[in-house]
RNA sequence: GCGCCUGUAGCUCAGCUGGAGAGAGCAACGGCCUUCUAAGCCGUGGGUCAGGGGUUCGAAUCCCUUCAGGCGUGCCA
């Protein structure tokens, strides 16, 4: 529809031209957009104001001569400039209403479009590493990562799900050494205890699989335990799969499923790291001082420097952070999309600084960020403090017991990712009207139950050929065709904007719509064709809603 | 100190690639169920868009600055 409009007027501007009644000759970028105020009609252009320095000209007499000269259509209701030089333009209702036959043919796939047009998009998300359950943070990652998933996938992008974890850096010999400790009984408090263990009572549960010797399944790793106290090799495999384990089960709950887990140990098993390090030096980019290796990360923006090897000869983190990096260049992904909490936000500039020392081509703003603030936690007025070490902390797990997968996640990406949450978990239970959860699923649920009446009454909902859609002429009616209509656009933004909280925002307005609906008027009628409608229109939005709350990974129930 | 994020109604937050009297939900107050789910609807009140400068025909939105909060500033990830 904007399409037409912006044609419309690209028109009108060249024949205003043609007619020698405006002289400048620039066709402005045409901007079609929705006012905010409904009485300002169903679109709106500032093309006028725009041209008013290069016409020297009124931006209002401008307007008035271009609509002068707009061809008639079979689009527009009326135009009229309005404001300091805006045209307004208001849409027959009957074209309004033909998005309704579209929606209808479209069904699962109304929203969704081609714009990724088949490229390729890897989206890093959790990225946990293995050393515990699943924490509140991650759950808010998860939720927001897939999320934008789905809703690249639904514009057409082919989407490469990966979670990346570290499985053999000091944090990984810290856990080892910590079930190692568990495994001989030695207590957090007992002075043998490895300094900064993980405390946390999930190491006994890994300690005591251990010494059964039992075996585990993590969707990329399958171990069976040596069960041999003083093996720390066998206890560190072992411990990553078991804690993998857990959190492919909290991610199963949550229904987020990665295609490729990419392990740091293969990037130095396979020489990356080495490649990287050879690469970085031959280019000149680096200097030896204290005994380390530095890269000159200044030369790229960086504040400071960092050290790549340690005076130890281990590598510090970033270094296998490139090496990843470079590989995923190397897989050709038309985009690269990283999901990460904001507190790992300094990340950002060393691997774009390495990735741009390596000098193979790769644009600076290479690859993507999405960074999402802190997450915390409300419980009976007080908030839960989280420390992973101590092991006292909200599970991911914790909350989809407590609360449920769906409201768990429209909570976390309710707000836009830059916004630090406040996770309510009494509200989040609470099932009433602050609830937005439920607000939104009770509208679908309505519509289902109102389907169910009709049927017993021996109504149905019509086929698009059967429906006479000139009896959808309410304003309350109206209202929902358009926000109905303004679906696939939302999606659009929403993906190209990686920013999912647009759907949460988009649901609770159709669905506040159909409330408002549904209190004024009566769907089942004596009048047959009025009814018929009026389903037709209901299926419209029970549709959409079930979209849009598929892109979030939440479910449409027919009964609440 | 420096970097990133945030500051909008009593509360939680949208709006931020510049556009028309600044919005929603909750809370407060007042209404609506013999009829398809009241987990709902309708109405009322509520604002120096943190403060100050600047750019612009036009600024909550862009730039500068001050203040406040969060995160980071590891040879941890």
């Amino acid at each position: 529809m904007k399409e037409l409009l912006q044609d419309l007027v690209r028109k009108g501007l060249e024949k205003c031209y043609a007619a020698g009644v405006l002289t400048s000759g620039e066709i402005p970028p045409i901007v079609i957009e929705k006012p905010a105020h409904a009485e300002h009609g169903d679109f709106a252009t500032n093309a006028a104001m725009l041209l008013a320095r290069a016409e020297k000209k009124a931006p209002r007499a401008i307007a008035e001569t271009l609509i002068k000269h707009l061809e008639a259509d079979a689009l527009c209701a009326g135009v009229e400039v309005a404001g300091p030089g805006f045209i307004n333009f208001r849409v027959m209702d009957e074209a309004w209403r033909r998005t309704l036959l579209a929606i209808a043919t479209a069904g699962p796939d109304y929203g969704r479009s081609t714009t990724g047009s088949g490229r390729k998009v890897q989206v890093e998300f959790v990225s946990a590493n293995p050393t515990g359950p699943l924490h509140i943070g991650h759950g808010r990652g998860a939720a927001i990562g897939d999320t934008i998933c789905r809703l690249l996938a639904a514009t057409g992008w082919d989407v490469t799900r990966e979670f990346y974890y570290n499985d053999a850096g000091a944090q990984i010999a810290n856990l080892a050494l910590s079930v190692q400790a568990r495994c001989l009984g030695i207590e957090p408090d007992d002075p043998r205890w490895p300094a900064d263990g993980y405390q946390g009572d999930y190491i006994k549960d890994v300690a005591r699989s251990y010494l059964a010797r039992e075996t585990v399944n993590a969707d990329d790793q399958h171990v069976t335990a040596a069960g041999d106290p003083q093996d720390l090799d066998a206890i560190r495999h072992f411990a990553v799969a078991y804690l993998r384990r857990e959190q492919d089960e909290d991610l199963r709950a949550f229904d987020v499923r990665f295609d490729v887990y990419f392990l740091e140990s293969s990037l130095y098993a396979d020489g990356s790291v080495d490649a990287v390090v050879r690469r970085l030096v031959e280019n000149g980019h680096t200097y030896e001082q204290d005994e380390a290796l530095w890269l000159r990360t200044t030369t790229f923006g960086d504040d400071k420097d960092r050290v790549m090897r340690k005076a130890d000869g281990g590598y510090t983190y970033f270094v296998p952070d490139v090496a990843y990096h470079q590989n995923k260049w190397e897989r050709g992904f038309a985009r690269v999309i990283n999901e990460q909490g904001a507190d790992h936000h300094s990340t950002i500039t060393r691997v774009r600084a390495g990735l741009q020392a390596l000098a193979e081509g790769i644009p600076e703003g290479w690859p993507e960020y999405v960074l999402h603030q802190m997450v915390t936690v409300m419980r009976g007025g007080e908030e839960v403090k989280i420390s992973k070490r101590a092991g006292s902390y909200v599970t991911l797990r914790d909350l989809i017991d407590e609360v449920g997968r769906d409201v768990t996640r429209f909570f976390f990406v309710m707000r836009k990712p830059d916004s630090q949450l406040v996770f309510d978990i009494d509200l989040a239970k609470q099932q009433s009207l602050d609830n937005p959860v439920y607000y939104v699923q009770y509208a679908h649920a309505r519509i289902c139950s109102i389907f169910e009446n009709a049927a017993e009454k021996g109504g149905v909902v019509p086929s698009a050929e059967e429906v006479n859609l000139d009896r959808l002429a309410a304003p309350e009616e109206m209202a929902i065709v358009k926000t109905l209509a303004a679906f696939p656009e939302v999606v659009e933004g929403s993906a190209a904007s990686l920013e999912p909280h647009r759907i949460t925002y988009y649901l609770q307005e159709l669905a506040g719509e159909f409330h408002s609906f549904y209190n004024k008027s009566r769907v089942i009628t004596e009048d047959a064709e009025l009814t018929a409608a009026r389903l037709f229109l209901l299926a419209c939005v029970a549709r959409t809603l079930n979209n849009a709350l598929g892109l979030l990974g939440i479910t449409a129930p027919e009964k609440m």
